[in-house]
RNA sequence: GCCUUUGUAGCUCAGUUGGUAGAGCAGAGGACUGAAAAUCCUCGUGUCGUUGGUUCGAUUCCGACCGAAGGCA
């Protein structure tokens, strides 16, 4: 059985087709976006709402709550959870999302190296950061990984650290662990459906046009709820939408301000996930013009299924 | 109407003691293996408002004009 993969960048139409087809083939979507994860996270994340899921199951959905720290690994083994009872229960399983590095570990099959629980390697090594400074880190990464010290610009904070903290965990380099990952047969066969508008310009529109329903829809409400408990913390304080009002409610700038700043962040956000996809040559694309037909997309959606034998 | 300030990249603004100019943001392209809605890299020629003058040479100094903001009437 294969997997069907809907992907493309944010306010695309992704949902839409995933259901659509879900409903034709008998499907169950998967969502791959790291923010929907998040119970609390709702208006803001574009989640789907009953209507627009149209009776259709959605996993991956509200799993945590935004107290924890969600990622990649986690989502890796429970999506794979899904999807393997999806097909068991003779059931067409759709991932849906525009979480790239989400897809591809789903799919592929990473195989994270391992992680500190406790947290503590990590904590120190931010403080040595901080402390000493990125040439320090740098250094040290240079002697235990020269690969990766090579690989890697002394401004990436997060890969340094990172990296560094796979080789005093495991003993073993990070780039040596990817390496041996990326030898490995993907965990999935798959058929890859991108959807997004043909010209920039209309994508933009398009996200400029679905933050200011946000607001109409009560993202404010949201965020101060989130706000007044306190919860806005950990990985899901990073979701755009919610980080910007919360600057608003502390102040820092207008309501409109904030969410001229909101559409700014998700064009750029837009433009980072379809670099990330763009590099996959295993996506279909469906480009559609502005005034493109959701039966257009459906039915050449449907093609690209037949072709790869999804259908028959 | 007069006075003051101001007019430089799509936007906000630096700067050139006169030798035709540079940051941030936007935009474009790229990277990405346990934070990924994160993190990071590369890319800056524009009649320096218009027009005269001084000068070997003006965006820079001077004048006029046009636009903007503030003040006084």
């Amino acid at each position: 059985m294969k997997v069907v993969v809907v992907c493309g960048p944010t306010a695309s139409g992704k949902t839409a087709l995933a259901v659509e087809l879900a409903k034709r083939f008998d499907g169950e979507v998967i969502s791959a976006d790291s923010m929907q994860v998040y119970r609390e996270l709702n208006i803001g994340t574009a989640k789907p709402s009953e209507q627009e899921q149209r009776g259709i199951p959605h996993h991956m959905v509200d799993i945590v709550s935004v107290t924890e720290s969600y990622s990649v690994s986690r989502y890796e083994g429970e999506a794979a959870l899904c999807v393997d009872d999806i097909i068991l229960r003779g059931k067409l399983p759709i991932v849906c999302g525009g979480t790239g590095l989400y897809i591809k570990a789903l799919i592929n099959g990473s195989g994270f190296a391992e992680n500190d629980s406790s947290g503590k390697l990590r904590s120190h090594l931010e403080s040595l950061w901080d402390n000493e400074g990125a040439d320090a880190v740098m250094a040290r990464l240079k002697e235990a990984d020269p690969e990766s010290a090579e690989r890697l610009h002394i401004n990436d904070r997060n890969r340094i650290i990172r990296a560094l903290e796979v080789y005093l965990l495991t003993g073993k380099t990070i780039s040596a662990h990817n390496l041996e990952t990326q030898k490995r047969l993907p965990r999935y066969e798959s058929c890859f459906i991108g959807i997004c508008p043909y010209e920039r310009p209309e994508l933009y529109r398009r996200i400029d046009v679905r933050v200011d329903q946000m607001m109409s829809n009560g993202l404010l409400d949201e965020v101060t709820e989130l706000s007044k408990k306190g919860l806005m913390i950990n990985t899901a304080a990073q979701a755009i939408g919610y980080k910007e009002l919360f600057g608003y409610l502390n102040n820092e700038m207008s309501l409109e301000e904030s969410v001229a700043v909101i559409k700014q962040k998700s064009r750029n956000y837009a433009k980072r996930q379809l670099t990330w996809f763009n590099r996959d040559d295993r996506i279909n694309w469906i480009k559609y013009e502005k005034n493109g037909n959701f039966g257009a997309a459906v039915s050449k959606a449907t093609n690209f299924l037949a072709d790869s034998g999804v259908i028959l």
